[in-house]
DNA sequence: CACTCGTGGGAAAGCGCTTTCCGGAAAGCG
DNA sequence: CGCTTTCCGGAAAGCGCTTTCCCACGAGTG
């Protein structure tokens, strides 16, 4: 038993070239291979992450977990998904379960949820997972304390208000999801704050708070048209809700970009498809999610900038830039 | 400790009421996870699937795996990812990898690779994780045997075909994957057949094979137009296929669907905000993947059908429609 | 009242590995 | 040539659970 496993393995000595291949000969004729689990549990760890997002088929947690793959699949990782759909309950479970299973690693994609019980349980589990020689980070912002990859989505939102002012536009409508979302009210808080530094009221901008979805993009649409649009330009809180508002536009008879200029916030891929192709804030997220993955393998980073404080957690940021297309024009006059 | 595992599992017997709350209580205390590695040892099994599939950030198998998960998420068992990006090897890699977790069982889906040394070595995984008691399942075809999940691939191409040629088309494009793929082989071959059964000759059909990406499908529109185009009517096997097409398209000024009628497969969401909103054949791909699921999870299916040989294999059928939307009109003259 | 029987707690074996520890053989040294 | 040291194969312990097996105890029975 010991010396096929110092065969299998290499590791901590030497075996003679002839068991070795006699071992690995044997192995190969019975298609052995190893219980992982009584490796983990002999090894005490397992190069296993875990991975924590609402759902998978959202474009860009698909685009981000493709980049967290590829890295984990060249260096050999096993990767658990959790599906959270958007169920803080669900996300403290999965961090358990993951917890269970000695992952070495947890990932948590997403925006986190704004409420004490459960950051205080999240904090609690991920504490345990870390005493017990585990590692986690967080991928498009938490408000949780650990390492972290971070869009710049104030910086992103802040730029989508510039680029429409400087095309022309003074007055705003906002299809935002739940201000609950960090992610949500960085990108929408740094919109309305470079309105209100150009020097414009706080009521040129009007925020409808909508689900984070497709669904809640149309409703929020349908509901500013319906109540009589006085902007000239809607700023969608994610492409996925402007995806939605599209068709909602597109229902009521409103033209993109003819009465109203639209621009989303991700650039999954299919923004450059869409009637009309339509501008948003380019995100890498694909190398976000690679970078994620590199942190907690720990394995180095490629090019990416690191922000960290000295001893504290480490954090990654990812420049968000617009990206116009023709979904945004200079207002016309109606 | 016998007491404490009966108190936390309940199982086998019975522990009396007031040792099992003070068992309780302790692990809470505590925060006790049992280490799933030491259970999966002693049990000799967990609940835990594995998924393995070409690439999560592709929609198709995006909305595919989001069914997976909603099923996998009911019933407890754990999810692991294998992204093959396409690479046969890497396939079987990821086989093995699942049997050496003793995953319960391995849900492959996609297409399969027409290789014959790659055929005999999944055979050969798949027959020792099922001969340990594991299952398996495929998703979309595959020219193993086993349990599958499977889309009216040949019908719906066929489908296709007829909406096509009822609206006035007689000369054909398609944008074909590697026909080594069963998938592409089944729908393009389901399209050909219908073709000549309307009585029209092979000629009538020009076919060109790409990567069955988006960038395969840029390059066949590309192509096509380049070498002169006489079809009015452009096929797509895939609708990740008809996303590249169409802005291939519309680069090579060709306008849909009024110089050319173009079709896609799938429905995968975003179909129907493209300009112009593109028809396609619909395919419930979350459902094939919840069924796959509780095929695995040998949970009962409700409401798909079965069709299953006495003993046999399972194989659930799932329809495939054609949605007809603006891609396609009548063929104008040109 | 002696005996059987059901009940439930705890000791111990075993799941399949890794790694330490032990010991015999070969090699090195004075 | 006798001793120590190095080398490497194999026995055994241990990873953290589940489950079988044993046993003490109290209740039921003739």
């Amino acid at each position: 038993m010991a010396t096929a496993s110092r065969a299998l393995n290499g590791g901590d000595r030497v075996v003679t070239d002839e068991l070795r291949t006699r071992v690995l000969q044997a192995a190969r004729q019975l298609r052995y291979v190893p219980n992982a689990h009584a490796q983990a549990l002999a090894n005490r760890t397992r190069a296993t992450v875990g991975l924590i997002m609402h759902d998978v088929s959202d474009p860009y947690f698909a685009a981000i977990t493709r980049g967290a793959m590829e890295v984990a699949s060249a260096h050999g990782a096993l990767v658990m998904l959790g599906s959270t759909f958007r169920s803080p309950h669900r996300e403290i479970e999965y961090v358990s379960t993951f917890r269970a299973q000695r992952a070495q690693a947890i990932l948590v994609v997403g925006s986190g949820f704004d409420d004490a019980e459960y950051l205080e349980a999240m904090r609690a589990e991920l504490g345990i997972h870390q005493d017990a020689g585990g590692r986690y980070a967080f991928v498009s912002h938490h408000d949780l304390p650990g390492d972290a990859v971070l869009p710049d989505n104030a910086v992103g939102g802040a730029a989508v208000a510039r680029a429409l002012l400087e095309l022309g536009h003074r007055r705003f409508a906002v299809a935002s999801g739940p201000s609950s979302l960090t992610t949500v009210e960085h990108r929408v808080g740094g919109f309305v704050d470079a309105v209100e530094e150009a020097g414009l009221p706080r009521s040129a901008v009007r925020v409808v708070e909508r689900e984070f979805s497709e669904d809640g993009g149309y409703d929020a649409a349908r509901d500013l048209v319906r109540e009589g649009l006085s902007a000239t330009a809607l700023f969608c809180a994610s492409d996925v809700m402007a995806l939605g508002a599209l068709a909602a536009l597109r229902e009521e008879g409103v033209s993109v970009p003819g009465d109203l200029s639209l621009m989303g916030f991700d650039d999954i891929p299919v923004m450059r498809h869409l009637a009309p192709p339509t501008s948003t804030v380019s995100l890498d997220l694909a190398g976000m999610g690679r970078a994620a993955m590199r942190l907690v393998l720990d394995v180095p980073q490629d090019g990416v900038v690191e922000e960290s404080g000295a001893g504290g957690p480490r954090r990654l940021r990812f420049p968000a830039e617009v990206v116009l297309r023709e979904s945004t024009t200079a207002p016309t006059r109606r």
